[in-house]
RNA sequence: GCCUAUGUAGCUCAGGGGUAGAGCACUUCCUUGGUAAGGAAGAGGUCGCGGGUUCAAAUCCCGCCAUCGGCUCCA
């Protein structure tokens, strides 16, 4: 008998080999029906798997991230079963589970697949299905490995197994297809009741350039036919949500081939919609003791030589302009820096200057690989929120919390909820990949978990994600359909002070060394806006929002009064607009309403009367009617209650 | 940059070797209205750009540009 304990501390006595199945089952069949991966002692567990011992454990359903990870990796041993079936002689690559779905890697020999093929594809997944097979797991030597995918002229499989250590190589089986795997996975794909292919893609092997080029099949799979139409329909809700439709029906920005690729344009209420963000954060930056300077788009190549960027980034960047006369170059601004470096330097700086903050919405400009250009989140010139704070090595750890505290002031009134925090630390065992003492480093990485640990900010911690140059907390936030977006971020460098020779006195009459923060809370204006719109699906907040209210006078007899009320909102800074079509009211409501106006004010007979208008609020309908000085003010107070946190 | 796919009216899209289509939006007229679509008429396109094949190309072929979804990259 062996002893199971479970996570609450429960503990069971079973035979010696009982699988997790067979334990759920002994908790009630109808849960063992729904476990689908388990956890032994802390490692992943077919659920078919026999425990030899003493263990803990712990059992996953649908719902739990490991449970569809697993329903989604058999899920892709199944696409590659079926794919092996209908396209012989295809050679497999990866096939993992991913945040939605899975993949598989294949390449596909002389056989051509485009997405007509999909169909075909599903049915014979759902036919393999049908077939009930088992998926089993053995173990196997790194020769009999070799020698079994050799064979079958797998050579993506050859070479992971190569890499592998011999005795921790196993295998799962299902019909006539046996993976590389290391597991776990559903004891057979019979729970699999619903299948889609949603897309092909080229994929490098092994994520380099350089190797062969596979297609990547993308799919998904649930256990219910009904969970796979919701999935549908809530991809097609957030293709509503694109930024790029929105952006487009909101006239706030657009593209043009003839200016040329990425390289956004921003309409006049896009520009005032960035210009009431841009306002926003300078009051809040003052507030901290930030100092706006602003700089040239261009810069002397000089300049990022000595900063080192042109070394590292100059072949594929922006290529150099050349003056006509005297024949110098010049680099389009790629970031801010090294300005803001030069700025520093314009004065003997004393350690009393420090920590000295210097902001600036600057302009950038990079040459990103056309393919990966992507509305207003990926673009070439863009205009980063940026500042870069000189101070004192002991003093990161405060600058730190104080950037920390704008970004989180900002995504509160932005109510961005769920983002995600990251510190990137360097890769201890390749610490000559970075540059800046091992105390400096030691120094700004505790700065940065002390910080994350004051404010209870759950971050999680990537090794070797670090810049060259120093740690950095990055803060990423989900897209409409899940890709993830980096937006605010701070960063330590030990490289640009050493480069530029940057200096203080200190209270000791030593010159020092200081230490810069780059620091972005909205990361660029354009990808912030972008974020923000597919989060609020176009539903600004008030005080963001182009157009506030929308005026609709009942007919052409109330023009007047329309015009009067307009002229009262302006007056206090309110944007409003009316709307002159020659409709009925009912139509009028209807497309402001479709448009996102968050207060439509109707006026008639009425209101002209009494000096009122009649309030309708967006997605609650009619709110009554008030004086148009009443309605002012209750909009503005409605507004400050939005920029003012505290 | 690489792999797929796409490009037709302001928007969403249909069509497809022989006179360019729909709905919505827009303009004008009728209607002058009370909380989510009133009616009629009209205007609007070098079918992404450039070559080629053909008596004839928006349609077929080639190249380029841009865009979608990925990969790689992201100072």
């Amino acid at each position: 008998m062996i002893t199971i304990t479970f996570p609450d501390g429960n503990t069971k006595q079973f035979e010696a080999g009982v699988t997790p199945h067979q334990i759920a089952e002994s908790i009630s069949p109808r849960f063992a029906a729904d476990v689908l991966a388990a956890k032994v002692n802390g490692e992943e567990w077919d659920i078919s798997r026999p425990i030899p011992a003493d263990a803990k454990i712990e059992l996953f359903k649908w719902d739990d991230p490991e449970g569809k990870h697993a329903f989604w990796h058999s899920s892709a041993h199944l696409l590659a079963e079926a794919l092996q079936e209908l396209y012989p002689g295809v050679k497999f690559g990866i096939g993992p589970a991913i945040e939605n779905g899975f993949y598989y890697d294949i390449d596909p020999g002389e056989h051509k697949i485009t997405d007509e093929d999909f169909p075909k594809i599903e049915q014979k997944m759902m036919e393999l299905v049908a077939r009930k097979e088992a998926i089993v797991r053995s173990d196997i030597s790194k020769a009999d490995a070799l020698k079994m995918f050799g064979d079958r002229g797998e050579t993506y499989k050859c070479e992971l197994i190569s890499e592998l250590e011999d005795g921790h190589i196993t295998t799962y089986t299902q019909g006539s297809f046996t993976d590389l795997c290391r597991g776990p996975h559903l004891p057979s794909t019979a729970p699999i009741k619903a299948v889609k292919i949603m897309s092909l893609a080229g994929a490098y092997w092994r994520g380099d350039e350089k190797r062969d080029q596979l297609v990547r099949v993308y799919g998904i799979t649930f256990p219910k036919k009904k969970m796979l139409d919701e999935y549908l329909a809530l991809l097609e809700e957030a293709k509503k949500r694109d930024h790029r439709k929105l952006g487009k029906e909101m006239e706030l920005f657009a593209f043009s081939q003839t200016v040329g690729q990425g390289l956004p344009l921003w309409l006049p209420k896009g520009a005032a919609l960035r210009d009431r963000l841009e306002q926003f954060l300078r009051k809040i930056q003052k507030r901290y003791g930030y100092l706006q300077v602003i700089t040239p788009h261009i810069g002397n190549k000089a300049l990022y030589v000595t900063s080192g960027h042109w070394a590292k980034y100059g072949k594929d960047s922006f290529q150099p302009i050349h003056t006509p006369q005297e024949g110098e170059e010049y680099l389009l601004k790629p970031m801010n820096c090294p300005h803001h470096c030069e700025i520093y330097k314009t004065s003997p700086r004393s350690y009393r200057d420090l920590p000295m903050r210097l902001a600036e919405f600057g302009t950038v400009y990079r040459y990103e690989q056309s393919g990966e250009l992507h509305g207003l989140t990926r673009v070439r010139g863009f205009t980063q929120d940026d500042a870069h704070i000189f101070c004192a090595p002991e003093q990161i750890k405060d600058e730190f919390l104080k950037v920390m505290d704008i970004i989180f002031y900002i995504f509160k009134a932005l109510k961005f909820d769920n983002f995600e925090a990251q510190i990137s630390l360097r890769d201890p065992a390749n610490k000559e990949k970075y540059i800046g003492s091992d105390e400096n480093w030691h120094l700004a990485e505790n700065a940065i978990i002390e910080a994350c640990k004051e404010k209870g900010l759950k971050a999680r911690t990537e090794l070797g994600e670090a810049a060259f140059y120093g740690p950095k907390l990055d803060f990423m936030v989900k897209d409409a359909i899940g890709r993830r977006w980096q937006l605010g971020t701070i960063q330590v460098d030990y490289n640009l002070p050493e480069r530029f020779d940057l200096e203080y006195t200190g209270a000791d009459n030593k010159k020092h060394r200081p230490v810069m923060i780059h620091r972005a809370p909205f990361g660029s204006m354009e990808r912030f806006v972008a974020v923000l719109l597919e989060h609020t699906a176009g539903k600004l907040p008030l005080w963001l929002i182009p157009e506030q209210v929308a005026i609709i006078p009942v007919s052409e007899k109330y023009f007047d009064y329309a015009e009067e009320v307009k002229r009262q909102l302006e007056e206090q800074d309110i944007r409003a607009y009316i709307d002159l079509r020659n409709e009925k009211m009912g139509r009028k409501i209807r497309d402001n309403e479709m448009k996102r106006v968050p207060y439509l004010l109707i006026v008639g007979e009425k209101e002209r009367e009494s000096g009122e208008v009649s309030v309708r609020k967006q997605g609650e309908g009619d709110v009554g009617s008030m004086k148009i000085a009443t309605f002012a003010a209750n909009l503005t107070a409605e507004v400050e209650a939005m920029t003012n946190q505290d």
